[in-house]
DNA sequence: AGAATAGTGTCTTTGAGACAGTATCTC
DNA sequence: GAGATACTGTCTCAAAGACACTATTCT
């Protein structure tokens, strides 16, 4: 695209993206962090330049710096403020992420109150997110927020757990993010969203669950 | 702010803001449009210059192109896509803003569907909310379903109707944007919501309707 | 058998929804 | 008094919340 020259004379905000990528493992929720070259841990994003969407920006760095993709994917808000970065006047888009990937990967942060917690190799993290550059603990804990108020009316949950699973899994995952139990309630509330699909077997003790899937997707 | 040397070779995107500017009158939501250069109505706003907040910019503009100051404004969300300005790639931060304006301008225009009709001196305008410029549209949809959706769960009614009203003013204006009835049970639902200030006395025939304020607004 | 996990029944409380009926105004 | 507007009471139905109890399955 050529700028038209009428309004290329503006000094403008460079524009970032970066994304708060989820996933629920252990009855845990994590975040994906990397270490950018200061050997500080950070969220995944990068530059935005003038010919790409904000959003396969993301997806691309998130590929190149966590080696994660296929995650879903949607705009949080956008993060303006004046001394944003010190390098420059950086304006960055952030999205919320939802990942189901079941990698081993260090940089996989286990998030508790405002705290991150991970390892890398034999070293253990303990990090607070205030201690993370730029505004990113904030954008950590803007899209914990957004994820939690829109679990039963969206379909975000789905994004977090595998196709199939049992309703104990479900459970756990709503009661984390709420931060409420459900009792026996579970099932009845999520009403004719869960379709169930079959019995599993995990070995442990206890009744075999019944295994659901999501019912607006794929048939039996 | 110096722009380290290290990242000033990207060419980058523009950055814009623009504010979907509503307001309540008659029983109707209305939002405000002005005129530009080419004689096409289109939301308030300009580009942000790498000094100043996206929302001081937009506070700016709004002054400016429609007269309108004072107003409440949230970020609604950003839109990236790569052709919404043929003379440059242009990102957007839009707001959703809400006025207790009472003036009689022109470039208030009362929605309806997907359509937007006002006036200007003589003239009558039916501008489909489709032909309007950017996607400003878009915008417009999106913001009246975001004040919607937050209707009871934020303090963002406050903005819209006066400091003092009857409850009839406030169920018409929930009504509306939730399209639905709530026949005598609204007082009910609004809970401890609103607090009595007294009667009002509007000079139709009726009973005198209580007048209220918002609870956590001054005391009595 | 005993521990562990899954699932069901049911009772209470809360709230939404829909109206009928009552109260107060103006003209 | 007629018509218009505001307010209250109440009945039904649906859902949330909390648990006790039943059903499996491993060791």
């Amino acid at each position: 695209m050529t700028t038209d020259s009428s309004i290329a004379k503006y000094e403008h905000p460079y524009l970032t993206t970066d994304g708060v990528l989820f996933r629920f493992r252990d009855g845990r929720l994590q975040v994906r962090l990397y270490r950018n070259r200061n050997g500080a841990w950070c969220l995944p994003g990068g530059f935005v330049p003038v010919d790409r969407l904000a959003e396969d920006v993301l997806r691309e760095k998130v590929l190149e710096k966590a080696g994660e993709s296929g995650f879903y994917a949607e705009q949080l808000r956008t993060y303006d403020g004046l001394d944003r970065d010190p390098r420059a006047r950086v304006v960055s888009v952030a999205y919320l992420c939802l990942s189901r990937s079941g990698a081993d990967d260090p940089g996989w942060f286990r998030l508790d109150g405002n705290m991150a917690y991970g390892s890398d190799g034999d070293v253990l993290w303990a990090v607070p997110l205030d201690d993370l550059p730029f505004d990113h603990g904030r954008m950590i804990r803007d899209a914990r927020e957004r994820l939690a108020n829109k679990l039963w009316w969206s379909d975000l949950a789905a994004h977090l757990l595998p196709d199939t699973f049992p309703a104990s899994e479900a459970q756990a995952l709503y009661e984390l993010l709420e931060g409420k139990r459900y009792y026996g309630n579970f099932k009845r509330n999520m009403g004719d969203r869960l379709r169930a699909i079959g019995t599993g077997d995990d070995g442990r003790p206890g009744r075999k669950a019944v295994i659901y899937k999501w019912a607006w997707q794929g048939q039996a």
